[in-house]
DNA sequence: TACGATTGCGAACACGCGTTCTTTCACAAC
DNA sequence: GTTGTGAAAGAACGCGTGTTCGCAATCGTA
């Protein structure tokens, strides 16, 4: 990629992050500095033909920038988990806010997510902690040992965030922290709820 | 607010999303059935007097939605942080990639983040663990007692989070697990770089 | 009923803006 | 040399598009 192109690229994305809408041709020949709009037409196509921008040709202002996507992801915030309590199910319109997930915490597969905040320190052998936002996918299917799951056991009445470990006909829920004792049930007797694929914390101190 | 109007600003948003730049005023005519073009801007002259928008006069498609930013933050992903290993300067310019924040970790005073990769399981007394990113706020006066920061000992040439406390001369780092020992080194012998504000990690287990 | 304010409609106007044509210059290939 | 190609410049063309003006329909108020 040329420098001017680079400039040109640089340039119409400040321009979209101040305002919102694109730029003109004879704006983008202003703020780069070049004589004439057809010199700006000229690598606006190279760009485009590079995949690095889209044009809707006799539209003003049409300038789709490809590669800059945030591709930030919505995922309802079903409620919270904390120790003795069941976890919600994933029931879309039953939550209040969406949280905004950065395409850093995308996994591939992004369909069906939801996040739940964690009330108390039940499950700081996990690395996870009060207040933390957990980001889960339903499981819908065995999850392999060692996956971070949100477990419910139907007979304590009570959820927890363990690592998941599939021992013949039994279940074992490891904490993180070695000096915890692991739980070890039948596995007819846990329901996995969903598989934790994220956390996101805010320090408040 | 009229039917008519928001069924306008939801037929920019949708358009918005598609594209990346904003529709015309003929286009928005057709869009919501409008009969004229003058009933259009006639419209959007109301929306923009009850600040749900912005428009510049006399430019195509200069419409900007006020309300509905997303308000993501992107912040400079600096480096790693990892024992025995400086932690980097924020330097602008110095990075590779940008790490964008959801609201839900935009903290009050958004100024000089950035953001670093832990290295190695060094932090895992304070719930943070290999692999995740960490937010930082430069440390611009001493932090208050119990905050979380990355701490850098110039004798030891390490560096580590920690929650800070100033008790006298002497600076305590706590690890937040009571079974590990504090450190506690004189002020003069510790920088802290910066405040942690916010912690992310992907679970790829 | 009368009247002003609000809302809506259609058409013409005028400028914004993408496009295109011609020309120039540098550089490489034959 | 000629020819071809990428990059750039300037100017003109013409459609895209915001703006405005006149007029009708509706509604609240006196």
């Amino acid at each position: 990629m040329t420098e001017r192109q680079r400039k040109i690229l640089d340039f119409i994305r400040d321009y979209h992050a101040d305002h919102s809408y694109m730029p003109s041709i004879r704006e983008i020949q202003l703020g780069c500095g070049i004589s004439s709009t057809s010199v700006v037409d000229y690598n606006l196509r190279l760009l485009e033909r590079d995949g690095h921008l889209k044009r809707s040709p006799d539209i003003s202002r049409a300038i789709e920038l490809v590669g800059a996507a945030p591709e930030t992801l919505s995922v309802p915030l079903c409620g919270a988990i904390a120790a003795g309590e069941p976890i919600p199910a994933p029931e879309p319109g039953a939550y209040h806010e969406d949280v905004t997930l950065p395409p850093e915490l995308t996994p591939r597969d992004s369909r069906d997510l939801y996040a739940l905040r964690v009330k108390g320190d039940s499950m700081i052998d996990a690395f996870v902690t009060d207040g933390d936002i957990v980001v889960l996918r339903p499981a819908r299917d065995v999850p392999r040992n060692g996956e971070m799951v949100a477990a419910w056991l139907p007979l304590e009445d009570s959820a927890t965030l363990k690592h998941f470990h599939l021992e013949g006909d039994s279940v074992r829920l490891m904490p993180a922290n070695p000096a915890m004792e692991p739980i070890v049930v039948p596995a007819g007797q846990v329901e996995v709820h969903g598989k934790v694929v994220a956390v996101m914390r805010r320090v408040t101190a």
